[in-house]
DNA sequence: ACAGTATATATGGAATATCATATATTGCGT
DNA sequence: ACGCAATATATGATATTCCATATATACTGT
């Protein structure tokens, strides 16, 4: 059971929190393409999916080069709920609009959703 | 607008979490019951909630000795429902199944409830 | 060997705790 | 009315711990 700390901490960086809407929303993302929708150095977003595992939010899968990430499935229902809302409440509003636009454009996606 | 990491950085320790906790069940608290609820030196409590007035998530308001906090009333609607969905996921756990217990058998409360 | 991802280390800066003290308001005694 | 004490709250100063960033390097699978 994650500790309310722990969870809300983890929500508390820019970096983190846009991983964790594109999640909340992508339902499996593979490091590539957290840091193509992010513009952010990937040694920077490894190291906060890292934190993110650690602290339980997320689970990782390998696929051969990939490893993809999704939101992790024993996260207690207040805690999805706290993560929807967020979405809901943010997703209009700068950077998270953009990281999922540049996200859908981007090209050679591993884990291409079949929707594309 | 309350940007999402500043909300969750307030969330993201206990202290301000216990508080805020508080704050969704009983819409308005001075920082003496804050002090007996959890347990916690008065400068400890007065530098967090300084903290969450700052971030713009508490009001303050003045009456005689007492300084009464209450959740600010400019929250957007996603963050009450982070809230509220928070509480309903952690109150029976401790500490703050014990906070609000401390905080009902309080005597002398300055704003005492009504319902005592 | 190479691409994708993770880890190690160092460093600067922010968050937190603690103790002592300051400020504000009320009530009391004279 | 005035000074003083008591109570509620806030602030300063300091030490310490925690976190983020950067850079370099190592690991893993093809």
């Amino acid at each position: 059971m994650i500790e309310p700390e722990v969870f809300f901490s983890a929500m508390s960086n820019e970096i983190r929190l846009r991983c964790l809407m594109l999640l909340a929303q992508e339902e499996e993302l593979c490091v590539c393409e957290f840091t193509h929708a992010l513009g952010v150095a990937q040694p920077a977003v490894s190291r906060h999916l890292a934190l993110l595992r650690e602290a339980g939010m997320v689970l990782d899968r390998r696929e051969g080069l990939w490893i993809h990430y999704r939101l992790h499935p024993d996260l207690p229902d207040w805690a999805l709920q706290v993560l929807h809302a967020t979405v809901a409440g943010v997703s209009a509003q700068s950077p998270f609009t953009d990281d999922i636009k540049v996200l859908a454009d981007m090209p050679n996606r591993p884990g291409a959703p079949r929707c594309a």
